[in-house]
DNA sequence: TTTACTGCAAAGGGTTTGCAACATG
DNA sequence: CATGTTGCAAACCCTTTGCAGTAAA
């Protein structure tokens, strides 16, 4: 997990303060999701994570994971197929990316650009700032297409 | 609708076209859809569709947009609230644009980016194929904060 | 000992589909 | 007249929620 930027202990430590912000504890069905989170570099779904090392019941994945969200911890990706899929929010992370789309398997990669392309679409948020008086907060890039596995 | 760069004869002949390939109909249902997707600079929603120009049951309206789908006229975006939000693809109607999205009402807009962020995407999805083996198809860039109205 | 967390089962809500009637090529 | 299209109602599937019991501060 080589992406991780943040020592373990450190997503921890941060996950756990922002929890406590939210008056939640950092329950250790909590612990393990945050960890499968971060384990593989690519936005999880629901049966993936149900699957996988998380193991607690549907709902209350549903509703850590929403939790999660609202302390600023996870993001939730509303898919191209109707799944939600999961990541550890960027500033968690440190690791800027954006996703590569297969539109015949429905996975999702991370993908990194190059600053040029960064400081290109920064440009662009301000003049919709400008334009249309939209205030961006963030922005998201998919490009869509056939991963190497479906070609 | 001064967005539509095809003049509406040519639009039309070009959805029967398509649909023809599909041995599909050009009845008037369809056509009314078309016209309501081809009249405002924005996806539309089932409901914002239903409660306007279209006159459709709910499940001839999703059957319709499913059909327009496959013959390339519409494209379908899942959107952030889990409610999916509807458009003409840019094949059709000669206009390149990404969106704006509320995350305050869920509103989405369209917004057209200058040709150095075009380009320099262009460029980021050539490395994707080079390095990811991932063949890029199409992109979709999504710039999430607060509209006018909601500021 | 108060407040948060959990699992189960049931409900919700957007979307899809079976079916019989209708319309179009 | 053979095939596509429509509306209604029911089914589907992902997600959310009520509730009673459990665990943590």
């Amino acid at each position: 997990m080589s992406h991780v930027q943040v020592p373990d202990a450190d997503l921890h430590a941060e996950v756990a303060v922002r929890l406590r912000r939210q008056r939640q504890r950092y329950t250790s069905p909590r612990r393990q999701l945050v960890n499968a989170l971060a384990a593989i570099e690519r936005p999880h779904t629901i049966v993936e994570l149900l699957n996988g090392a998380v193991e607690q019941s549907q709902s209350s994945l549903y509703r850590n994971l929403s939790v999660l969200e609202v302390a600023g911890v996870v993001i939730r990706l509303p898919g191209s197929d109707d799944t939600a899929r999961f990541e550890l929010a960027e500033d968690v992370t440190g690791h800027h990316h954006h996703h590569l789309v297969c539109t015949t398997c429905g996975r999702v990669e991370d993908v990194e650009f190059g600053a040029d392309l960064e400081s290109a679409l920064d440009k662009a948020e301000a003049a919709a700032e400008r334009q249309q008086g939209f205030r961006p907060s963030a922005h998201r890039i998919e490009i869509r297409g056939t991963c190497r596995d479906c070609a």
